[in-house]
DNA sequence: GGGCAAATACTG
DNA sequence: CAGTAT
DNA sequence: GCCC
């Protein structure tokens, strides 16, 4: 019904922006693995030896890392460990300026990657740590610290795990700020910050820069928040320059990561398993919420933490166990495998009725409950047999227990069968585009109970006309190949007009789902202009094309308020050739600058 | 009982 | 402004 | 509708 996605402009007012110099990622990616070979890289001895990648080869900080963990004499608990990354190395946590729960996830990491850990940092030779030096004699009382011991930032971890290696410690080490290009207010928000060169977009060798800007507020406790460059490009920069960059959000490295991984794919491969090889490389769980605050800053390390096994193991105490949160996408044959895999299927497909229900009733925050817990049903890997047992599920409460259970001993639900009269046809109402529950509600009310009916009572307004034209048409969803022809038109015919523009199909269709909803093209330019003026001409184009017949438009704009990013088209489209069904297309313009949260943005996780 | 996804653009 | 859309 |  694809009355369910977001609009362009959420994650981009999310202050993220991403400034390319140009389509330069070949640079960026040997840039990157260059710095990695210059980084020298750890490892403890030749008995412990951690897999580490090929290009480890500098071991000379070995020693500085060796610790004398215990029980390092036992043979078996050094196989035990010679294959962890953190194998044999002893760290201290230091959690001032730390939240609880990152501080809980970091130990997680460091300690289930063969790490050890002591917070006394009386044997530690790795101290991690978001404060300055100064401040850390102070809490450990000591006026220097021992000879040996490294102070680095906890990110150091998430990042060697990222990069499932040893990486030298110095790069995120922790000194005093000196010169610090920021300015942190009294308040200990931020202003601005810029790192490396971006003063012009379109310079050939600027650094590609995140800017990722703090708005205001205390995030958790900590105050060391500050923006930096993302760790791929802080690679890049030299050693002193680094070192003034005096902390880093734990969130960079990931949505660098995505948005590098975007802008490395323009278009990306049609093939469906490479959109999901490419999602699954930034999973997100989110299955701990000590902190609400926290989780915001904590993608990092948590994405790159925990395995499959480990989070279906823990948890053990909780009385509610949180689904893990994958993305759709994800799963190896999408949603098509969640629903053969479903050993719950009576049980969702009857809350797939309730669902539909409070959708024809409008019941916002109910649908919502509803999917939540058909999505958690169909993952859940055993059939449930009974609703205590259900209801043991976060998301699934009293009544969907009683419904279950009745479901398990009869067969069906009453409720889901004593269907009021109306639903059905307000259902029907809100099918047509342009026609929410509002309308549906008074379309009947004025005694409507068919489409004909409506056609002949009702007024319906230009939109709502369309939908009403072209409804059986538009609730069906296409193959995917149709959808890429319908983008394909879009995208030569832009192409035409400007060969400099870049287009790329979203939606559905770049999740790789074999069957979409609608056509979701963005168009943006390099030369960070052209895409504002570019929807017109298209349009244009597109009319006169014969290769792609637009039948109708739903709406045409481009936004004169305030906000000048974003402008859209939505209309309706059919293929000149074939079965000839009319499709839904809508175009977006993005300014260039903004690619990556756009990609972001519409690539999206719909579910159901 | 409050809060739950949020923000923004277009139509009429 | 309310409603619908993304 | 569920959670807190």
């Amino acid at each position: 019904m694809g009355k369910r996605r977001s609009s362009p402009d959420t994650l981009i007012d999310a202050h993220v922006r991403f400034s390319p110099g140009q389509p330069k990622t070949k640079h960026a990616k040997k840039d990157l693995s260059n710095a990695k070979n210059a980084v020298s890289l750890l490892r403890l001895d030749s008995g412990s030896t951690p897999p580490l990648a090929s290009e480890q080869t500098d071991y000379q900080h070995a020693e500085a890392l060796k610790t004398t963990s215990p029980k390092r004499t036992s043979h078996e608990s050094l196989t035990n460990t010679r294959n962890k990354l953190f194998g044999g190395l002893c760290a201290s946590l230091i959690s001032e300026n730390i939240s609880r729960v990152r501080a809980k996830i970091i130990r997680r990491l460091w300690t289930s990657n063969g790490g050890t850990l002591d917070d006394t940092a009386q044997t530690a030779k790795l101290i991690l740590s978001e404060v300055s030096p100064s401040r850390l004699r102070q809490i450990l009382d000591v006026q220097q610290l021992p000879e040996g011991v490294q102070v680095i930032y906890p990110d150091w971890v998430s990042r060697c795990i990222a990069s499932n290696a040893l990486l030298d410690p110095t790069i995120c080490q922790v000194s005093d700020p000196v010169e610090v290009d920021c300015a942190v207010a009294s308040d200990g928000t931020l202003t601005d910050i810029e790192i490396g060169d971006h003063g012009s977009e379109t310079a050939s060798d600027s650094t590609e820069v995140l800017e990722l800007e703090r708005v205001s507020g205390p995030l958790g406790s900590d105050t060391t928040h500050l923006v930096t460059s993302a760790p791929a490009f802080t690679e890049n920069m030299d050693t002193s320059r680094k070192a003034e960059t005096t902390s880093e959000v734990s969130a960079d490295s990931l949505l660098s990561r995505i948005i590098h991984e975007e802008q490395d794919r323009t278009r990306l491969s049609v093939d469906g398993a490479n959109a999901d090889r490419f999602e699954s490389d930034f999973d997100v769980e989110s299955d701990e919420f000590d902190g609400i605050d926290d989780e915001v800053i904590e993608i990092d390390d948590d994405a790159t933490a925990t395995k499959p096994e480990d989070s279906l193991t823990k948890g053990v105490d909780q009385p509610k166990i949180r689904s893990q949160g994958r993305f759709l996408c994800m799963q190896e044959n999408g949603r098509k495998d969640i629903d053969m895999n479903n050993k719950n299927a009576q049980i969702t497909d009857v809350l797939e009725v309730l669902l539909r229900r409070s959708e024809a009733e409008g019941e916002h925050f109910r649908v919502l409950s509803y999917r939540r817990a058909i999505q958690t049903l169909k993952r859940h890997g055993k059939t449930i047999e009974s609703g205590s047992e259900a209801r043991k599920i976060f998301g699934i409460g009293g009544k969907m227990a009683d419904i279950i259970d009745e479901v398990i001993e009869t067969g069906r639900s009453r409720k889901a069968e004593t269907v009021p009269e109306s639903q059905a046809v307000l259902a029907l109402f809100q099918g047509v585009h342009g026609c929410g529950i509002k309308v549906a509600r008074s379309w009947y009310a004025q005694g409507c109970r068919t489409l004909d009916d409506v056609r002949a009572k009702a007024r319906p307004t230009h939109n709502q006309l369309l939908g009403l034209q072209f409804y059986d048409d538009l609730q069906q969803k296409m193959p995917r190949n149709e959808a890429g022809a319908i983008g394909e038109c879009v995208i030569q015919t832009c192409r035409s007009i400007d060969s400099k523009s870049q287009c790329t199909i979203m939606g559905s269709y770049r999740r790789g789902r074999p069957m979409c909803g609608d056509v979701d093209v963005i168009v943006t330019h390099p030369d960070g202009r052209s895409h504002q003026t570019i929807l017109p001409a298209l349009i244009a184009r597109l009319k006169e094309s014969s290769s792609l017949l637009l039948i109708a438009d739903l709406h045409l704009h481009s936004s004169s308020s305030g906000y000048d990013s974003a402008t859209s088209y939505m209309g309706i489209c059919r293929l000149p050739e074939g079965a000839g069904i009319h499709r839904r297309l809508d175009i977006w313009t993005v300014p260039w600058d903004e690619m990556g949260a756009a990609f972001l943005h519409w690539t999206g996780n719909d579910i159901l």
